[in-house]
DNA sequence: GCGGCAAACTGATGCCCGTCATGGTGCCCG
DNA sequence: CGGGCACCATGACGGGCATCAGTTTGCCGC
């Protein structure tokens, strides 16, 4: 599956990106999309996704059999949405195959984002127990695929599973700690400083090596808007970021993707203003 | 207890505050506090403070007997602290009495106050399970008695009582909801809309009515620092919006307390820029 | 009561960045 | 291939607020 590279858009093929060694022209597409269809999760893969969540690491075949049979899979297009702020919470997702935004609406309609999320992933549960609604929405960054587990059933695995829930309170906490020093991190840093932040974490998420020769690839559908609801700061402000990392040789990018090449200098410009 | 009203400081005996139906002079302190000496907890109000834990609630007198056992009572003076970030966490901590803040340190020295704790909250043990130090600091905001249980045994207890587990979950759930709302409120809202509701909060949290006739009276010795640290901002830039609100009638400060006069204006102020 | 100190208040200054506006560039569609 | 569109880039401008500095207030010890 992940050798598979078929071409998403309808454009004009793209020679083999592990063969062009080096990126010509600015904006030259090292797409390697693994997942552009629209598909159902046949129950073998949708077994070894559940394994390799790691919140249900450990568990017997058994068990894990017991979980599947309780979830159904669900696909999504680029920007669909798997659910929206206010919905009654009624499910839990774990994402399968692509990548989920959650994002938070603000009165002023400057919705911020949350957290992207990578396979092996949950979205909504957690958030869910005490809640009748959901507090955020998620939508599909690329073609994704979901399993879904209604919230009831999800406690009853909780229930009969205690060490799931521990790791599940381990994993919130992990959000919790994370989220406040985002949050000690907008009060006092720049907004240079905030992205090239955002970018290491995305980097370290979802980066590839190798590839293109040098630097890492971070190969999302993320535009200026979205850098900015995520660094909550403005499109303008994060496009002259963006420019000054570029014309410093630190980043590039296209439009469906960022390639960090210089990781010291943005550590250190993350770190304190250079 | 709550009527043992007795003078803190040294300073000259002041009025009853019940009497002073006005507060003539700015600064006056309408003071009451419970308990200013350290003492150490008896058993039976260490049981009574379990039996109000919103973690504990419903959970039979033997149950609670068994997790009083694991605990052991300790107290501190205004400003010990419990723990440091970066202390090994072996620990989770219950406030029996007083109230804690927890601070997250900052490469810069602007260190943020995450939280303030009320009795019957929890500190460190939620940020525990998986992590072997704490990431933030917790201080005795005054004079405090806490409860405190080691991570193995409170494990213990949550794979004993799964449904402890659960509310858990909830629990932090909540709190990463409240982080994150505030970490888009610090990206979008102006000083005096931050430090409004962050006021409100506390109101809501600590605040106390009658007293001094009028207003919801916050006991609480939060300096202009302290402010400035919770709502991302400089003890200047506090102290200024603290001086309007003063002058508009909205608030009145001391020393040790704050009293909100007129909490609809405050609300608006929160909302919308006025 | 007096001197020392910490915290609070207040003014001046500059900068970061949000806002508005304009021009440029790739992408889609007919 | 060309028009329309969304996104990006870049400049100009202004305001909120952090920073620095100086004064005042309240508290404590001698």
């Amino acid at each position: 599956m992940s050798e598979a590279a078929q071409n998403s858009d309808g454009s004009a093929p793209k020679k083999a990106a592990r063969q062009t060694e080096q990126l010509s022209i600015r904006r030259r597409s090292p797409l390697q999309h693994t997942c552009t269809q629209p598909h159902e999760c046949p129950k073998p893969m949708r077994m070894k996704i559940l394994a390799q969540v790691p919140l249900f690491a450990g568990l017997s075949e058994l068990a894990l059999d017991g979980i599947d049979h309780r979830m159904v899979s669900l696909s999504y297009a680029e920007g669909d949405r798997l659910y929206s702020a206010g919905d009654p919470a009624n499910y839990l997702y774990v994402v399968a195959a692509g990548q989920v935004k959650t994002l938070q609406p603000a009165l002023n309609g400057n919705d911020s984002i949350l957290d992207i999320l990578a396979p092996g992933e949950f979205l909504g549960g957690l958030t869910v127990l005490g809640r009748p609604v959901y507090g955020e929405t998620a939508m599909a960054l690329v073609t994704t695929c979901a399993l879904r587990i209604g919230t009831d059933a999800f406690r009853e695995v909780l229930l009969e599973y205690p060490e799931i829930a521990l790791r599940a309170l381990d994993d919130v906490t992990a959000l919790l700690q994370e989220a406040r020093s985002d949050t000690s991190q907008r009060a006092t840093s720049t907004v240079a400083q905030r992205v090239a932040t955002t970018l290491l974490q995305l980097a370290g998420k979802f980066g590839q090596h190798g590839g293109s020769g040098d630097g890492t690839l971070i190969q999302l559908p993320l535009s200026r808007a979205d850098l900015a609801a995520m660094t909550g700061s403005t499109p303008e402000s994060v496009s002259r970021v963006m420019s000054q990392l570029r014309k410093d040789g630190v980043v590039d990018t296209g439009r469906r993707w960022t390639s960090i090449l210089d990781h010291n200098k943005l550590t250190a410009i993350a770190a304190a203003e250079e």
